[in-house]
DNA sequence: CAAATATAGTGAAACGTTTCTAATAAAAAG
DNA sequence: CTTTTTATTAGAAACGTTTCACTATATTTG
């Protein structure tokens, strides 16, 4: 391995010189400077990344972590963290937390490989976030809402978007509305949860325990649930998802029962990911400004580091209607 | 910042001994071994990854280096790496490789911030990474055959996948087939263009220039070209799509031009991404094995880690058979 | 022309670990 | 009772940079 001493050596000054040199200050004669850079690239000298964030104890580099890198739904998300942390010169490595405590997550954030963090990831707990997070190490939450000096959030605003996808349904002239829920514990679907509950009472109607189905997010799960639940008697006629991807498995279940869509039963999902416009029928679903979280959430990341306040902050949603309702 | 001198101190011991002492080395005693622990909780102390990694000269890290992170259809591939990586107890990280030169993805790779690496990223040349390639970095490439001591290829049998498409659409009775393109130097592209060509040969049909159309692999051009393609006098009664975001786009223009798939024009096209099947038909088309490579590539990056000699595999391709064919 | 200042370069410490070698003390062997 | 071995701990160098404090020249100033 070729270093900074070689070259120095190669190019018959000290090792500060050549450090100085390389870094192009004024302190070093434009003479040397060229001697050295010439060394240096004679030799093919790559600075060691590790030892100079060592020295100068900082990374450079900002931390996206997620609960598994394989969601299609984070790409605009990312997409978003991304353009940000180029613009200001960072890099952006994006990371997984599944695996809780040795996580690569939670070691890159105990150990300082990254100056700065934005998680999505429920798998991360409040109290390891609160724990790691300092003036050096600003962390921005995509999935809670947790505020201290140096955790801001940045969330969509769950639970008027489930209001208005169910508000919705109620103006169409649905009123036998099932609510096709989240993991319990996501903070997404309890606030999604909040809207539907919202927009029932509003709306003179009571809350039905049996009008709500358990589900996890996925496709396959929204397929088994929803089949089951028609195949009992109690009629209903329309279903809010609490995200696409089960509505996406109901609207396969729902049609294989021969009901008619939106006839007979209306679908209304959560977050308008790629495949709602293309199923069929196209989904009625909110959709969510992902790209601008991640924008939003990086600048607060670069703000904190650079000793400004930042404002943690709500995002609005948006219904955007198709044929599901 | 607590460091290792300060659980030193505190212990009572030298810091090489609270080093030792902390990874359980047999050359401590126990009592002071548990001492030492005692000291490091009672300090909150973490060690410090970055001074460990420039000590040991290693960041037991595995890159994963994309075109662009937020491509949804490399989601099965992150998932392949991201699984073998963790079995080898090693951390995963993610990064772009938009930028060239001063993208993430080359910085990481040349200053040694991580031990190995799998890059599925035509942005990066080949001289690059055979540049940065050695036994202490060994780089398994997705996307091109480069072969040498430290540098291994995973692909999929682009040559063949596209032989069984086209030679499908012709047992199909199908004679008149548009090839329609990705990119000129896409490697993907060539080899898929390469297996076209050989069917229409081998069936006794001639390859005919203004059959070939091109394209950049999304969807909004394969949309605009077939459109414009279809406006013009000649009959075709087939496309081959090189990829299947543009298949999609295809099948809207037909649709729109009011021609009946399969019945006027048959489709296929080449990935089987999610949509394929959710789209209207659904589209044909060739399968390829994403997880796996993923999980291959990362393989071979410990193999060569571990000092033994890796072989550059190509994968099978499979025909999936749906409604637009 | 002496004194003050600017300029160019150097040496060494530091970042926080790991690990080699040496030192000490206790135990075993002769 | 001396010598050798073993167990435990300590000291110091090293990883490859950056940067502070300093020296030695060269230049300006009064």
């Amino acid at each position: 391995m070729v270093t900074l001493r070689d070259v120095a050596n190669k190019a018959g000054v000290a090792v500060s010189t050549a450090s100085y040199a390389l870094n192009n200050s004024s302190k070093i004669s434009l003479a040397t400077r060229k001697k050295v850079h010439k060394a240096s690239r004679d030799l093919g000298y790559q600075p060691h990344g590790i030892a100079r964030n060592l020295k100068k104890q900082k990374t450079e580099t900002i931390g996206l972590f997620l609960n598994d890198l394989s969601g299609p739904y984070y790409s605009e998300v990312i997409q978003g963290v991304q353009d940000v942390v180029s613009a200001h010169g960072y890099d952006l490595i994006v990371g997984s937390a599944s695996g809780g405590t040795n996580s690569t997550a939670y070691k890159f954030l105990l150990e300082k490989r990254v100056d700065g963090a934005v998680i999505l990831a429920p798998k991360i707990n409040d109290a390891e976030i609160s724990r790691v997070a300092k003036a050096s190490l600003p962390i921005i939450v995509l999935d809670r809402r947790l505020d201290s000096d140096y955790i801001k959030y940045v969330l969509i605003d769950n639970l008027n978007g489930a209001y208005q996808a169910v508000s919705h349904l109620i103006n169409r002239g649905y009123h036998k509305i099932v609510y096709l829920s989240g993991p319990e514990d996501s903070f997404d679907n309890q606030e999604r949860f909040k809207g539907y509950q919202r927009a029932l009472l509003e709306n003179g109607f009571n809350l039905m325990p049996q009008r709500i189905i358990s589900g996890n997010f996925t496709e396959k799960e929204g397929y088994q649930v929803i089949s089951g639940f028609l195949a009992q008697e109690e009629r209903i006629d329309a279903i809010f998802s609490a995200n696409d991807e089960m509505a996406i498995g109901a609207i396969q279940a729902i049609r294989e029962m021969s009901f008619k869509i939106p006839d007979d039963i209306a679908i209304v999902g959560f977050d308008d990911i790629r495949l709602a416009s293309y199923i069929n029928p196209p989904l009625t679903t909110i959709r969510h400004p992902k790209y601008e979280m991640g924008r939003f959430a990086t600048n607060m990341v670069f703000q904190v580091l650079h000793g400004s306040k930042a404002e943690s902050v709500v995002l609005p949603t948006q219904l955007i209607t198709r044929q599901s309702t």
